[in-house]
DNA sequence: GCGAGATAGTACGATCATAGGACTATATTC
DNA sequence: GAATATAGTCCTATGATCGTACTATCTCGC
């Protein structure tokens, strides 16, 4: 008998598979540059712009990661930094031109890997899984 | 109407929150000097040793980085490297004595979060998601 | 208004994680 | 037995991560 696989690391496949699969999508668009890290990063930010330690605490980790993991993205020429009107102390991290273009491609390789997922599980089931682990993003993500 | 968030995403913060209540209870339990990265390798090995490549195949990581991990690994005292009498050329990573005390710890946990899972989701609910998840292995984990 | 405490960003420094390239020894295949 | 594949290793370079600590700014209670 074997033992049961925790559920949390069946998780960790799917995450993983799904962004090895962005990451791939995206170096075929010509952003072969960006690491795994600055892709979880990217992925937290929203429309005209997100403070950084609103970043770090998107992608789990400390402000001081987050940091280092800005200014390379400042350094590749995807994102800017500009002052935060409403906060003298905060700046807003935002995309430049160039690391707008990156959005379609990763939204829609991370579509494309959802839609397989359906045709894997039918509508039925994928529904239901998705509507369970939104759930948990209660007891996951306080 | 707010972007549908990504099944992958939402399998992260699962993944994401599992590891980190894992770890806690490592911690608690005298296992502190335990890194994210060691306990990812630490849960793909098995009973009487593992190689070096398969380690690092679970893990989704380079030998060289799982070699590194390994190395650390055996310098805090909870693996060692046994000869592999199948193959002269590989050695198997085996757990020590205290290797075989973070066992315990790490399971219970981990148990401890699914059925807190289950808990919130409900028996049916947990039942389905976890055969979902499982049954997306064969397309995300070849 | 003002002072105490919280918060945003940053800097420094140490350590860990990660992998490309290349090499050796052993196995496997034909 | 020769050609090829595989397991482990070394060297090296780069990225990620965070503890500690500091400054500037904001907020809240008085």
């Amino acid at each position: 008998m074997q033992r049961e696989i925790p559920s949390s690391l069946l998780m960790f496949l799917g995450y993983r598979a799904a962004e090895d699969r962005i990451l791939a999508a995206l170096a075929q668009a010509g952003f072969g540059d960006l690491t795994r890290a600055q892709g979880r990063l990217l992925a937290g930010m929203d429309d005209g712009g997100t403070r950084l330690v609103v970043l770090a605490d998107r992608a789990r980790i400390a402000k001081q990661t987050a940091l280092a993991l800005v200014d390379r993205l400042v350094a590749a020429g995807y994102v800017e930094r500009v002052r935060d009107p409403e906060d003298g102390r905060a700046r807003l991290v935002r995309l430049t031109d160039r690391g707008r273009d990156i959005l379609p491609v990763a939204r829609a390789e991370e579509r494309l890997v959802d839609d397989e997922w359906a045709a894997h599980l039918g509508p039925r089931r994928m529904r239901e899984m998705r509507t369970a682990l939104q759930d948990l993003r209660t007891v996951v993500d306080p």
